[in-house]
DNA sequence: GGATGTAATGCAATCGGTTGCATGTCAAGC
DNA sequence: GCTTGACATGCAACCGATTGCATTACATCC
């Protein structure tokens, strides 16, 4: 290690080149790049004697100077709207390990749900990787498709055709909410909702509503904007206000905001109210334990990186929609209607 | 847009070079490189023009070969321990927010605890990262050193000499935690303590036996590894055999499980038993809201990005061991001390 | 023996920028 | 009118790889 007259490491510890190999080799820079990329074009003499030399100094061939020449950097960008939210956490992780297999890097963008933003990232990633995956994006449609007319791209829970995506579809879990809830003799139920630009969101709305209406159960919408817990909360009072026996959140973090702001106006769950959620991302850390839609999200970004990648090797894209299935978890939150509301 | 034979579309859009933009706007590909790297040295009239050019073309720069010439990548690289862990996307977060602002892109690795899997990240992005981040790490001394020669390094949560660190100290907020449970009447507690590699375990380990025994209350140790709500919950039964009356576990999400463990066994809280916990990251969504050390975590991305930045511009390296304070924020899951416990 | 094929390697252009140095222009100073 | 310097811009080398197209050396076949 080279140091300065201090004795204090210095750094860069400049990475050996090409050139240094080949020339220690005595072979041309294009063998040593060939002895890496397809050693099976030279003689077994040849690779292992570079190899043997690369080894000695260290060298790794440079990821940008390769990206350069052809076009592959190894890298994906991965886009979500919150990493805070307790939805993507898992989901990242999964695409990560997923990316780390096939032995990509993941540049991850938070885009804090501002559409700006996240074109400002898509902007800056677009030029170093390979392929895009885009959760919950917030950017109009005609924007998606620049951006996937340049680079193989992903997306989840948005469903825009002609782009590969993958949504987890809630609406059979949804669905079975309700009916869960009808069973329980509930009439009249809320949706609390998410944000009015997300496929999810209006998702879940359409199934609340249909399966409502099939079962004759009145529903009526109270929004959490932005879905968090602080205006969970905050949607108690109206909820309560309203009349209703029971409410079904957008996602769980807003269930578990309706759940404090329950406790805190003595609204007994699951005895006087029933609250359900959806993504299952809070598993029974709640109090009490909430029935929830499960939807498995980190599924979704382990299976979006693999349609990436085979779009990224297949080159030409076909269209692939895919769907992650949902079911009802019953846990505590929800519990028979009951006889006659308390009025306040 | 171009079109295959059967009008599919197809990629890639190729990204405009800056010799078209030379060419478009009249001038040479040295001109274009200074209006967008050092516009100060061309006339405002060119500059506006090349501009001009390049907006219509949708012209950015490469960043690719930009790094290749420059050495400059423009991205940084973090690394965490578990992404999943709820105390990190709030740091991961503030660290993205404060690279973004820098125009950086990050790099985002999560090692899932495991030294090698660390190591393996590490070197995919040593070589297109101009600085790291290392939150948590579980690497050995050496390694860390290595890479911190050749490139611009700071740590979290890990105290190593020589080496930039920004480090929570959560010492005197879990001094306050116990004077808080002392002040209350306990005399017994527990400490359910989490990864042994860990500074910070080690660290509130040390605070918690210092200050009880300043006091005289007696502390056992109960190990809660890895570190989860589970593990948290399976520790209940143990710690309520042992007769304390109070714990104060490493992490809020031990903290948590320990409260599931404990309504499982009936024991109520903060009646009958006092629950502690660390980092601040659950907010009020606990039942009962917890009492806990608030560690302010999402200020250690943001810092560390800060340092890392000027480390990166001064070049070399003045170590710097920045220290983030702690407090204790008192909820509902601490009380007095039962007169006398209930055997059972 | 000459044509042909094949395997191993080198040459040099290329990817898309950046930058030290040279050049040209114009105004000020003597 | 000539020198000088500041300013704006161009030229061309360079960053570290990859790769199409030679080139060379042999072996094979007729």
């Amino acid at each position: 290690m080279k140091c300065d007259p201090d004795g204090r490491e210095q750094r860069p510890e400049v990475a050996p080149t090409i050139s240094q190999v080949a020339k220690l080799s005595g072979v041309s820079r294009a063998t040593v790049s060939r002895a890496f990329t397809r050693p099976g074009m030279l003689s077994e003499e040849t690779v292992r004697r570079v190899k043997a030399v690369a080894d000695k100094l260290g060298y790794v061939p440079n990821q940008v100077a390769r990206a350069l020449s052809t076009g592959r950097h190894g890298n994906v960008g991965l886009i979500v709207s919150d990493v805070a939210n307790p939805f993507f956490p898992p989901l990242i992780r999964a695409a990560q390990l997923h990316a780390d297999k096939a032995g990509l890097c993941v540049f991850l963008g938070n885009s804090d749900e501002d559409p700006a933003r996240e074109e400002l990232l898509l902007g800056r990633f677009i030029g170093q990787v390979e392929g895009l995956v885009l959760a919950s994006s917030r950017l109009d449609e005609a924007q998606i498709r620049t951006y996937a007319a340049r680079r193989p791209l992903v997306l989840i829970n948005r469903d825009i055709e002609g782009i590969t995506r993958v949504l987890i579809d809630t609406a059979p879990g949804v669905a079975a909410a309700i009916a869960h809830l009808a069973e329980l003799g509930h009439r009249h139920i809320a949706y609390v909702s998410g944000p009015t630009t997300s496929w999810s969101n209006q998702q879940r709305r359409n199934a609340v509503r249909k399966e409502a209406a099939k079962r004759g159960i009145k529903v009526i919408a109270i929004p959490a904007r932005p879905p968090s817990y602080d205006t969970g909360r905050l949607a108690a009072a109206p909820i309560v206000a309203s009349g209703v026996t029971a409410a079904i959140a957008f996602d769980d973090l807003v269930a578990q905001g309706l759940l404090a702001g329950l406790a805190a106006l003595d609204v007994d769950v699951p005895r006087s109210f029933s609250v359900v959620g959806c993504d299952d991302v809070l598993g029974e850390t709640t109090y009490p334990p909430l029935t929830t839609v499960s939807a498995r999200c980190a599924d979704a970004g382990d299976v979006a990186v693999g349609l990436l990648l085979s779009q990224m090797n297949d080159g030409a894209s076909g269209e692939i929609r895919h769907k992650l299935n949902s079911h009802l978890v019953v846990r505590a939150s929800t519990g028979p209607a009951p006889a006659k509301r308390k009025s306040r």
